[in-house]
DNA sequence: AAAAAAATAGTAATAATTACTATTTCATGA
DNA sequence: TCATGAAATAGTAATTATTACTATTTTTTT
């Protein structure tokens, strides 16, 4: 794969924030950096990233395609009532893929977690 | 709710199935079986019988929003090779919900976990 | 520095889903 | 049971998110 500037600026704006973006939050805040990018290029390149395993892909009821920078096992939570979406760092349970694969005929490679939660803000309210 | 004959038949057939169909699918299957309905009648009462709970909306990263009848805790698998989407029947990890409960400073109410596998058919390939 | 390959910008097109509106169906109660 | 009103539908139009296209630009190689 040959260097961009733009695939570059992407990817390092992904990695740098812990909000998981949009493709078109990218976008907006990249053209609000004053960057020469378009919107089809951070498709694209959010694309190439995710199957190269540089970024991962969250894809969730009702809400577009979000992007996350941080590709180290982690899990993931939303608040059911105000959709916060934040990371969740507990430890991999790899003993859970086993279980798995023992009972199913199958070959696990991986499992991703969602946490349905209700944050402290709107706990408190 | 008011009863509807369309919202009955949707329901019917995705809890009838067990292979999570898309709206399409379930539009098509039923305008198959010579139903009179609309998509835009599919899309709206899945929709609302997710939201109910009467069913649940699966989504995943580049597919479509598909849906299943079965609204007991279960877990799902894909297949990294030929996205063959199923059902995992193991136990419900109730343990995990209350790890993270106590590690973070949040209600959880559940979680769902997406195994990425190589099916039995892929595998032997 | 020239040539080739790959990426981009900007726009057009597509796919999935949602919104709109006139009509129909369902539930209520006189 | 039948008139009334509320809610749902069919069919179409519109929207939203994403992908495709093409002329131009950037990067890499020679």
């Amino acid at each position: 794969m040959k260097y961009s500037k733009q695939r570059e600026l992407i990817r390092d704006y992904v990695v740098s924030v812990n909000t998981h973006p949009t493709a078109e939050e990218v976008y907006k805040e990249l053209r609000k950096e004053k960057k020469n990018i378009s919107l089809g290029t951070v498709y694209r390149n959010l694309d190439v990233l995710s199957k190269q395993g540089l970024l991962k892909r969250l894809c969730l009821a009702n809400t577009k395609d979000r992007f996350d920078g941080n590709t180290l096992y982690h899990y993931h939570a939303i608040c059911t009532n105000c959709g916060e979406f934040t990371d969740v760092n507990i430890n991999y349970f790899s003993f859970i893929d086993k279980e798995v694969c023992e009972k199913l005929d199958v070959k696990v490679l991986s499992h991703s977690i969602i946490f349905n939660t209700i944050c402290p803000k709107c706990r408190n309210i």
